[in-house]
DNA sequence: AAGTTATATAACCATTAAGTTATATATTAA
DNA sequence: TTAATATATAACTTAATGGTTATATAACTT
């Protein structure tokens, strides 16, 4: 099984994680993207061919238009892999933060 | 409140994924730190320097010793953050792949 | 006091990143 | 067929990254 895409790097750049973050609510074509930013039309070109080549986007030409979504299942399972990576680290640290928060909750009410 | 260290920033590099790692497990001193990679003492020097900047490691001195600790409480919460944002883009999927998982597994057993 | 070890810093280099402007190409609309 | 729109590409700039080597400083060891 082909190694999933790097979900370090796509994640690394605020246009990426934006971008990632349109595409997960809805479909949109490159125009549409590029009107969200203050960049330019190939800056955000360059953006999508990154998250395309490490397969986190998926495009479909109609017309003169690119549409572009969110290949979710190739972004889960890269999401997943880096949750279980990183996750453990802190593994009892969640624990005991997710008391801590509640009874901070608890306290609050 | 000063909003949390740059977690995508941190994780994007694999030297800084492995130091974290290796301090989530114990604290170590540099020279030990140095001694898990193949790259250069100023090397890992830089790489401790970002990741205490950014408040994920601890630093302490003790004789000509730094001794370097994960930082477990910013950490957690900068994860904790990233999961809220990253995750609530996937989270239909994830639950869907959760599904698909365990009936694998079912279907396995 | 001299040598060794741990860390810091400076100067440098190559590569990558993230944007820009200008322009080309493809498709649709008038 | 001409104009407008959507996208692609090329050439460039600037800055950041991630390493290097050489050397300095600080602390311990003999």
């Amino acid at each position: 099984m082909r190694t999933s895409g790097n979900i370090y790097r796509a994640l690394a750049d605020p246009t990426r994680r934006k971008i990632l973050n349109l595409l997960s609510k809805d479909e949109h074509t490159q125009s549409d993207i590029v009107k969200e930013f203050d960049i330019s039309q190939p800056a955000i070109n360059k953006q999508l061919n990154i998250l395309k080549k490490e397969g986190f986007v998926h495009e479909s030409k109609s017309g003169r238009y690119r549409f572009y979504s969110l290949n979710t299942k190739v972004f889960a399972v890269a999401y997943q892999q880096m949750i279980d990576e990183i996750g453990a680290m802190l593994d009892q640290t969640l624990v005991d933060l997710k008391h801590y928060v509640e009874n901070k909750e608890e306290d609050d009410d």
